[in-house]
DNA sequence: CCCATGATGCCCT
DNA sequence: GGGCATCATGGGT
């Protein structure tokens, strides 16, 4: 299990840094691993994309505020939740978004959290949506409002490293913040791009 | 494939 | 009351 201080570093270090590793969840006994494909930082004090813009304080975004090593975990367009991990030390304000991750282990599980079915009842779009966007993921991993707050270091959602390095990480801008001003154009988000 | 649209509720002013 | 770090769907190409 990577420990607090993986995350005790700036959000755009461990944005990347986060690529390829592994995020385990469990849950009434079930575990379920993905492989992180896709992340997005935000950073407060210089960003006007994030919830925090200006390090403003709110309920939803205390926890930001808070220690590194615990999720952020928010509700958005009135029915999906997105999950980041806090970074930096305490009082300074800013998280990774986990945008995007690839089936490790359970996929059987995370086919009946998403669809209701069976994995082998999925059609070929529904295999490629499975975990390829914030809201589809935290549903696959039966993530919600509750795990706001959520010890990275703890039993329930925590993030291994395999060893897997084969891939480059590519720079990008984020997605769907075009409200931001300049801030639309930091290279601020990371995929993996698998050399094949 | 692409694009446009509606769903639905919480946050913050 | 306006806006939102999204997603599924449906129709056109």
């Amino acid at each position: 299990m990577l420990d607090r201080s993986f995350y005790d570093r700036d959000a755009r270090i461990v944005g990347q840094d986060l690529i390829g590793k592994i995020i385990v969840r469990r849950y009434d006994d079930k575990i379920i691993k993905v492989r992180i494909n896709e992340t997005e930082a935000y950073i407060a004090e210089i960003d006007k994309a994030s919830h925090a813009y200006g390090n403003k304080i709110t309920p939803r975004t205390k926890i930001m505020f808070g220690p590194p090593g615990f999720t952020y975990v928010y509700f958005i367009y009135g029915m999906y939740y997105c999950m980041n991990f806090v970074t930096e030390k305490e009082g300074t304000c800013s998280a990774v978004l986990i945008r995007g991750a690839e089936p490790v282990e359970n996929i059987e599980l995370m086919s009946l959290n998403r669809y209701k079915k069976s994995y082998n009842e999925l059609s070929k779009y529904q295999i490629k949506n499975l975990l390829n966007g914030p809201g589809k993921l935290c549903n696959a991993l039966n993530i919600s409002k509750e795990h706001n707050g959520n010890d990275l270091t703890g039993n329930e959602i925590y993030v291994e490293d395999d060893g897997f390095s084969d891939f480059i990480v590519e720079k990008s801008k984020r997605i769907n913040i075009d409200y931001a001003e300049e801030a639309r154009d930091f290279l601020w988000r990371y995929t993996m791009l698998k050399n094949s």
